[in-house]
DNA sequence: AACTATAACTTAATCGATTAATCAAAACTT
DNA sequence: AAGTTTTGATTAATCGATTAAGTTATAGTT
C-alpha cells in the first residue's frame, strides 16, 4: 500500500484548527489579515515538516482550475515537434502551467481522441497541432467555448486563434533563392494534404516561377500521400529527374519527405548541389550533417511556442477576448546545398 | 463561459433516478443483474444523447486511481527517447493508461521537481530515466511505496525494477566488431557520468581490448562533460587524432556525442571510414544519410518500452510484487563506417 | 455602557463520481 | 398466508481542497 498522502486535515488536526484556516494559510491568504500571525506560521511550520503537497485533483475539482494545457501535435519523433513541445513546455512553466501532450500521428480520430481524454482531464486549454479533416472538433472546440489556439496550422475557414508561419513568403523565398542561385527547373515535392499550409508552401513555389517569368513542366510539382511516403517519394524523384527536362533543384515541404527522399538520391548517389539543388522545411542535425549541408526554411519556433502559450493563457484568464492571428515570417539558411551553379557549359 | 459539462446528475434527473443508479450503468455492473434492463437502456440512451464523458479528476479523486503513469524521460528531442515515449504511450493505451511525459533535461533537479508535479496530480505510476545523482528521490519513492520502473537506466545499489540494454556487452561487441574489421587503434568517446550505463559501456569497451590483448594508448579513451559538450568533443577528437598514434576507429557512447563529433569531423574534412571508422550508440535517420551510413548499436527500444510498461502495471495493479529486472540484448547493425579496413600499406 | 468594527476562526456546502449499506416491492417457498 | 429471496433502486458517506457565509471574542468608538 502507498502511504497515506498529507491532507489539509493532517495538519489542522495537529495544529487544532480547521481545514479551512490551513486552506487560507497554504493560499497565502494570511497576507491579507485573513489569520493570525502566529497561527500562520505554525500552520506553516507544521506543513513543512509533514512534507505536505495539495492533491491536485482535489483542487482542481473544486475550483474549475487545473493550470494544465494540453498540447496535441501531430508527431513527437518528428524534430520539429519535439523541439516545439519543448519551448510550450518550458513557457508554460514560467506561467505556473503543467503541458499534458499527445501525439495525432497526423489522424483525425487519434487527435480527437486525445482532445477527449485531455479535455476530460480537465485541462484549462489546448494548443493545437490540426490534422486533416479535423475541423469538425475545432467546431465543437469553440461551440463549447474551450480556450485553444492553433499552431503551425490552421483553417482559414474558421475563425480561431492560431500562431503559424507564413508558409507562402517562406516557399515563395525558397524558389526565389534557387532562381537567384542559376537552377532552371526547379521541382517542388509536397504532401497530397488538403491542409491550408501545405496549399500556401505549394501556391507560394508557383507564385515565384510565375513572378520570374517560368513555366514549369508538369514533372516539376509533386505531392505525394502521406502512407506510402517512402515509396511515393521514390516515384516522384524517379519522375523528376528522368524525364526529359529532369529538375535540378527540388524544395521538400517537410522534414520527413526530405528523409525519405535524401535517402534515394543517396542510393542513387545523385550529386548535391551539382546535379540537384536542395532547398527544405523542416530542420534537424540531419541537415547539418548532411555531406552537402542542406539549406532550409527556418521557422521561429521559440517565438511559435511562446506566443501560443502566451495567447492561449490570455484566453484562458479572460474567456471574452477577441480571436488572435499571428503569421511569423520565416528566414532561410543558405547553405551549399544550394550553392550558385555553375555556368551551363559543364553539365 | 465554458457550456457547463454534462454530469452524472443531469442524467439522473432525465431519467428521473439517482446519480447511484447511472453510475452502475456507466461502469457495466448492470450485467451483473444489479440494474433493471429496461432503465439500464434508458440510461444509456439519454448518456449517449447528451453525450456524457465521465469527469476523470472527480472519478480519479474518489476512487484512487487516475490510470495514469508518469513518463520522466531524459530529453524529449532525443531520438531515442522521443521513440521511446511513443511506444510507451501506445502501449499505455492498450491498458487504458494515458502517459504524461516531461524532460528532465539530465537535471536532477528538474527531474524531481517533475515527478513531484506529476505525483501531485496522482498518476497510478511512474517511468523514469533517471539522470545522475537523482538516488535519493528513487530511494523516496520506494519508501512511500509508489510504483515505479526505470528505464534505460538503473542504480545497481538501489533494488528497483528496472529494464534497460546489456550496455557492457553492446560495447564489447562493438569494439570487437571493429577489431575484427582491421581497425588497430580504437577509441572511445564517452560521457563524464556517474551513471552505470555509461560506465558499463566503458567496461565493454576496455574489456575487449584486453581479450584481444590489445594495450590502448592514454588518448584513446575521452569522457566529456554534458555541459560543453561540442567544445569538449571538438577537443576530444584533436586529441585522439592529431597526436603521435591517432586512432583509426571511435565508439561514440551516445547520440549527441555522435552529432558533434560528426559535424566536427565533417568540418575536418576526415574521411569516415578510410581515415576514420565509427560506431555509434543511439539511433536516428542520420545515421542513415550520412554520407557513409553509421554503423550503429540498436537498442530493442519497442522491447524496452513495452516491458517497462507491462512491469509498471503489473507492480500498480499489485503492489506486493517483487522487484523484476531485465536487461535485453543490444544488435550491431553493420554499415559502411566500420567496413574492413584494407591492408597497411595504403595510408 | 452600549454599540460597532475588526480580527481570527469555524461551518458547511461544493466540485463529480464511486460504492457500501440499506430499503421497498415483487417473486418465490412451503 | 406468512416468511424468505431476489430484484431494482436509493441514501449517504467519501475522496481533498476551496470558499462564501457565519461565529466569537476582542478592540475601538462615542
Amino acid at each position: 500500500m502507498q502511504k497515506k498522502k498529507i491532507t489539509l486535515k493532517d495538519i489542522a488536526t495537529r495544529a487544532g484548527v480547521s481545514t479551512a484556516l490551513v486552506s487560507y494559510v497554504m493560499n497565502g491568504k494570511d497576507k491579507e489579515g485573513k489569520v493570525g500571525k502566529k497561527m500562520a506560521a505554525t500552520i506553516r511550520e507544521i506543513a513543512k515538516e509533514l512534507n505536505f503537497k495539495p492533491h491536485y485533483l482535489a483542487r482542481s475539482l473544486r475550483s474549475g482550475k487545473s493550470f494544465t494545457i494540453g498540447l496535441v501535435i501531430a508527431d513527437i519523433s518528428n524534430p520539429f515537434f519535439a523541439n516545439i513541445a519543448r519551448v510550450v513546455e518550458n513557457e508554460a512553466k514560467r506561467f505556473g502551467f503543467t503541458v499534458f501532450y499527445g501525439s495525432s500521428d497526423e489522424d483525425a480520430e487519434k487527435s480527437f481522441d486525445l482532445i477527449d481524454m485531455l479535455h476530460n482531464r480537465a485541462v484549462d486549454g489546448f494548443i493545437i497541432v490540426p490534422t486533416e479533416n479535423s475541423q469538425s472538433k475545432i467546431r465543437y472546440l469553440i461551440e463549447e467555448n474551450i480556450p485553444f489556439i492553433l499552431l503551425d496550422r490552421f483553417f482559414p475557414e474558421i475563425q480561431t486563434n492560431y500562431v503559424s508561419t507564413n508558409n507562402y513568403q517562406a516557399s515563395f523565398d525558397a524558389c526565389t533563392h534557387l532562381l537567384e542561385m542559376g537552377y532552371k527547373n526547379i521541382g517542388l515535392l509536397g504532401l497530397d494534404s488538403a491542409l491550408h499550409h501545405m496549399k500556401e508552401r505549394i501556391r507560394g513555389y508557383e507564385d515565384a516561377l510565375v513572378t520570374h517569368g517560368i513555366k514549369r513542366n508538369k514533372n516539376c510539382l509533386r505531392k505525394v500521400p502521406l502512407k506510402d511516403i517512402s515509396i511515393k517519394t521514390r516515384e516522384a524523384i524517379d519522375d523528376m529527374m528522368s524525364k526529359h527536362e529532369p529538375v535540378d533543384a527540388i524544395i521538400f515541404c517537410t522534414y520527413s519527405l526530405a528523409v525519405n527522399a535524401l535517402k534515394y538520391i543517396n542510393e542513387l548517389g545523385i550529386k548535391v548541389p551539382d546535379k540537384l539543388g536542395i532547398v527544405s522545411f523542416g530542420q534537424a542535425e540531419l541537415f547539418d550533417l548532411y555531406h552537402c549541408p542542406i539549406t532550409y526554411i527556418m521557422q521561429q519556433m521559440n517565438e511559435l511556442g511562446k506566443k501560443a502559450v502566451e495567447i492561449l493563457i490570455q484566453k484562458i484568464e479572460n474567456p471574452d477576448l477577441p480571436t488572435q492571428q499571428v503569421l511569423m515570417q520565416a528566414t532561410i539558411i543558405k547553405r551549399d546545398s544550394s550553392r550558385k551553379k555553375i555556368s551551363k557549359g559543364l553539365k
